[in-house]
DNA sequence: GGATCATTACTCGGATACGCCGTGTCCGAGTCTCCCGGG
DNA sequence: CCCGGGAGACTCGGACACGGCGTATCCGAGTAATGATCC
């Protein structure tokens, strides 16, 4: 095998966003990456880089300098899980592993368009579940 | 984080397990890992290393010594791919990760409960995407 | 009192080093096949 | 010719190192709040 392991860094980051996406709500406004890894009992560096990708989908706000931090760019009850899982790319990551696996003769080109459509399904089916939930379904699951 | 990455390994598994089956639906009979990693391109020990979970399963057989290898035990049009899924655990190791990064604390367990039901839920929309698809219309859409 | 500006403190994001898991290689145990000898 | 036994070869599966990615620590660049100074 040349190509090397790729894909669960995103389901992590997947669950780690959503904790620090329901601290963002209960707290309401800015926070420091350093109080949310606090409550979550991690790192505060590990979860900028997954929150830096949710800024850049303009999914949060970044804001510098003294008492800045994250917040959220929509209203909590507006804003799914799919959103979250299309902006940490989750699902291309699942496609790219599974595809990555055939190589590059016959054989494994033929298997890759076939993997393809199905992929494309099950991801569509994982965005129809994670669509009807937002941040503020799992911020009330939690108990706030 | 004192957990580590897991997870990513059952989808290349995924991947690796679905040509293979499309390998042995081809040849019909019984192959040995070397010819499979052959036309594939791959490792024998890894694909032996997948293969043996299946064999556990009860979706392959083993058959040692010479002109030995792995046969189908279900005819390929029986076999879906939720099957090999689940054999796999793909779904679980899923689980395993998103919750496995919500910490031990009060607020880590609320998160985990509320992770649960969405899991779940997103996990039986998978397979029901995968129950509809057998190995043998993987190895028709490969072109055999 | 209000505005302006320098200071300060605190933030994010990138660069670097370490550790662990996945991968690749090797080897032993087991078994099915083949061939030969005997009846 | 048919059957039994032994040798042979080929298979799978587990054990052992290496490498690369993920993780953690550190540091610089940037910015917003603060306080002092001046009008």
């Amino acid at each position: 095998m040349t190509k090397r392991n790729i894909g669960s860094l995103q389901y992590k980051s997947f669950g780690l966003a959503l904790q620090a996406l329901v601290v963002l709500t209960k707290e309401g406004g800015t926070c420091p990456s350093c109080e949310i890894a606090k409550l979550m009992s991690s790192e505060p560096t590990l979860l900028r880089r997954i929150l830096a990708k949710l800024a850049k989908e303009s999914i949060l706000v970044t804001r510098e300098g003294r008492d800045g931090g994250y917040m959220l760019n929509k209203a909590a009850d507006q804003l799914t899980l799919a959103e979250v899982y299309r902006a940490l790319e989750v699902g291309e990551a699942r496609h790219e592993v599974v595809s990555g696996t055939a190589c590059t003769n016959e054989f494994g080109r033929q298997m890759k368009t076939a993997f393809g459509d199905i992929l494309d399904e099950v991801d569509s089916s994982v965005l129809g579940v994670l669509k009807k939930y937002t941040v503020a379904d799992m911020a009330a699951r939690a108990g706030y």
